[in-house]
DNA sequence: TGAGAGAAGTTTCCTAGTCAACATGTGCGC
DNA sequence: GCGCACATGTTGACTAGGAAACTTCTCTCA
C-alpha cells in the first residue's frame, strides 16, 4: 500500500464529513418549516437588503444563475419572495422578500442558531472560536466571498 | 433585524463554504482521470481491503444502499471494480477492485494529496494541524462513521 | 442607425443523490 | 416443513444543481 495515502489523511475529507453532518442535521430541522437549506440561504440573503437581481444573488450565494432561477421559482411558488420588474431594463428583474417571507426568516434564523449551537457544543468555547478563525482564514485566503450550497 | 443572526454567524455555514470549495477543486482534478469524488472514495475504500458487501460499504461511506448500488454499477461499467457472488447467501455479493481499479488508486491518491496540500498550504503547519484536531474531535464526539478507517 | 457583441434569465439535458416500493433469499419459531 | 419476519440489493419517482444552448434585450460604435 506504499504511496497510497489514507482517505482521512486528507483534511478536505474530514471537512466534508463534518460539513455534511451539520448540513444534514440542519436540513432535517428546516424541513419542518417546509424549507430547504438553499431556500433558507436565499431568504436570509434577501432579508434586510434591497431588492436584488438574480445574477447578483447567484454571485452572493455561489450558485449558477440557472440554479438561482429555479430556486427563485420555488420560493415564488411558496409565496415567500416576490419579483419586481425593472422598467429600465426589460431583461432583468429583482427579487425581494414577501411579507410572509420576511416573517419566516426570524423563525428559520432561530433554528439555524439552535442547530449550530447544538452541534458545536461538544467543543469548548475556545476550541469553537479557533475553528472559526481557521475557517475564516481559509475563506479569506482563497477569496471565497461566495457561499456554498451543497 | 433584531434577533436575526447573520448567515456566517454559523460555523456550520463557514464549514460548508470551505468544504464545498475543496471538494469542487478536487472534483475538477479527478475528472481528468474520468472519475468522480464518490467514485474515488469507493475505490479507495476497496483498496487494500477484502472484498466487501455493498451494505457494509454504504455504512463506511455514509451513503444509502441505493446510492451504493448505482455507484457500483457505474464503476463496474468502467471496469474499475468487480462483483463476486456469494455462494453462502444468494441475496448478497461482494465488491472488490479490478486490476485496472487497483492500478488507478495510486494515481488518484496522488491527486488527492496534491489537492489537499495545495488548498491548506495557506495555513501554517500548526494551524493546519489544529484544524485537523478540531475536526477529529467533532467527528468522534458525534460518532460520525468512517472514523479511524483502518 | 443599425449590426453585432454581450448581458440577463430561462430552459433543457445530464448527473447524482435520497426515499420508498419492490423482489428475492434466509432462517427462526412452531 | 411452513410461514413469516427480516435482511439484501435493485429500481423508480423525485429533488437539486451544473453546463450550455437559447431568447430577449441593451448598448456601443462605425
Amino acid at each position: 500500500m506504499a504511496g497510497v495515502s489514507d482517505l482521512n489523511a486528507h483534511t478536505g475529507y474530514l471537512l466534508r464529513m463534518v460539513s455534511n453532518a451539520v448540513s444534514q442535521e440542519f436540513a432535517r430541522k428546516v424541513a419542518s418549516e417546509d424549507v430547504t437549506v438553499s431556500e433558507w440561504v436565499m431568504l436570509r440573503s434577501l432579508y434586510g437588503s434591497d431588492a436584488i437581481a438574480p445574477s447578483a444573488l447567484a454571485d452572493r450565494m455561489g450558485m449558477t444563475k440557472g440554479a438561482i432561477s429555479k430556486l427563485a421559482a420555488r420560493l415564488l411558488e411558496k409565496g415567500l419572495i416576490k419579483r419586481n420588474g425593472n422598467p429600465d431594463d426589460k431583461r432583468g428583474h429583482s427579487l425581494s422578500l414577501s411579507t410572509a417571507g420576511a416573517e419566516k426568516v426570524p423563525v428559520l434564523a432561530r433554528l439555524a442558531d439552535e442547530n449550530d449551537a447544538a452541534f458545536f457544543a461538544v467543543l469548548s468555547g475556545e476550541a469553537h472560536q479557533s475553528l472559526r478563525v481557521l475557517l475564516y482564514a481559509l475563506i479569506n485566503k482563497h477569496g471565497l466571498s461566495a457561499m456554498p450550497v451543497d
